[in-house]
DNA sequence: CGCTAATCTAGAACAAGTTTCAGACATGTC
DNA sequence: GACATGTCTGAAACTTGTTCTAGATTAGCG
């Protein structure tokens, strides 16, 4: 409805402190109840209780569950991707570089498993309304594996490859997730993918 | 929580002429509902109203709506199957066949575009619960991807890249029904992932 | 300080998925 | 045909996401 606590393009309204650290409450509670039980255990009136919030505040903050884990996520990924600058993968070949950064990725998330799958779930299931935060967090990993290719300025053909893959581990770690797909199948669909880096342009 | 009106793995127990056509009913019902107004239109009340069946009943036969529009999807796929192996892509090239045959179901799922919305964000949605059958469509596409490849005993490697090309098709399908990937970039995906395809393994 | 607008709280209310239950109906068996 | 069993109906109840409202608090400003 009206304002909104998070993105705009032009740099959010500014929060008072107090407000940055509600904010903080309720991403941290959410992540904790989300770390035990998953996503339907991330029950709004639990979360803004915990939090120590109304509910209708927790609802200014995000305006709904999906937008909580999405901006989870957000951070998640938020802190993987200066990690991952501050030790960069080592490999010579760009693919390996890939390869390794998303299991890097992989590995952070097997940490806490069903945290993983309430964001995962959340990020699929958003619909139109959450466009902009998940289009904020596809930007992010589309930067981390750009990083990774030590790409800067990349062609069609290689945002081209770089979407695929995206796709590519989206979808594995979902099927992961739901427990169809096992880790080792998940390395070798990495792998795979990562195969298109250094293939010619057709 | 008893029976289940399908899918054990030894061939359900075998439905009446009236619990078929009730099936069918529901499934029409909830194809109906779906192709205006996508996921959230699919009310579970309406279902069974639209239907003649009571919530109840409705209930027995897919024990969550999620199970009911991934039965959808799998009803779908069955008919895309056989209209494919009627009418086969014609290409040389088994990445151009792959190509064209996943552009051919991208364009059916166009056709009804909330209809497909509701089907895939069921579907990577599901949670464990709904293994078993979301596994049934994922063997569907698998099958209908070998047979585009002319594989009858696939490699494991072949497998791998199968799963990479499923893993791109649906991601990218949901990122198209999100509004956030164009049809033009989808085909560009798809034609990118299937350069996989006549790769030689490493 | 005192005013005003925005924000926050508590709690009720609403919507839609899911469960439950009592009674009606159908099916198959003797 | 009558019984036993399983299925279907109709309706209420329960759960959890979301919305709304009235009153308290807070923040910014003169």
């Amino acid at each position: 409805m009206g304002e909104m606590a998070a993105e705009p393009r032009p740099t959010a309204p500014a929060l008072t402190e107090r407000q940055e650290a509600r904010r903080r409450r309720i991403l941290h509670a959410g992540a904790q109840l989300a770390g035990r039980g998953g996503f339907e255990a991330v029950q709004m009136r639990e979360v803004a209780d915990a939090a120590g919030v109304a509910l209708g505040t927790l609802y200014r903050y995000f305006p709904s569950k999906v937008h909580l884990l999405v901006a989870l996520m957000q951070e998640q990924l938020q802190h993987l991707h200066t990690a991952l600058r501050r030790r960069p993968p080592a490999a010579d070949d760009p693919a390996q570089r890939v390869a390794e950064t998303l299991m890097r990725a992989f590995r952070a998330l097997q940490r806490d498993p069903l945290l993983a799958d309430a964001m995962v779930r959340a990020l699929t299931f958003a619909d139109r309304g959450v466009s902009p935060e998940v289009d904020a967090v596809s930007r992010l990993t589309t930067a981390i594996v750009l990083d990774a290719m030590g790409l800067e300025e990349p062609t069609q053909g290689q945002l081209a490859v770089v979407r695929v893959i995206e796709h590519t581990w989206h979808s594995a770690l979902i099927t992961w997730l739901s427990g169809r797909e096992s880790i080792a199948q998940v390395r070798r669909d990495i792998d795979t993918v990562c195969r298109l880096i250094d293939l010619p342009e057709p």
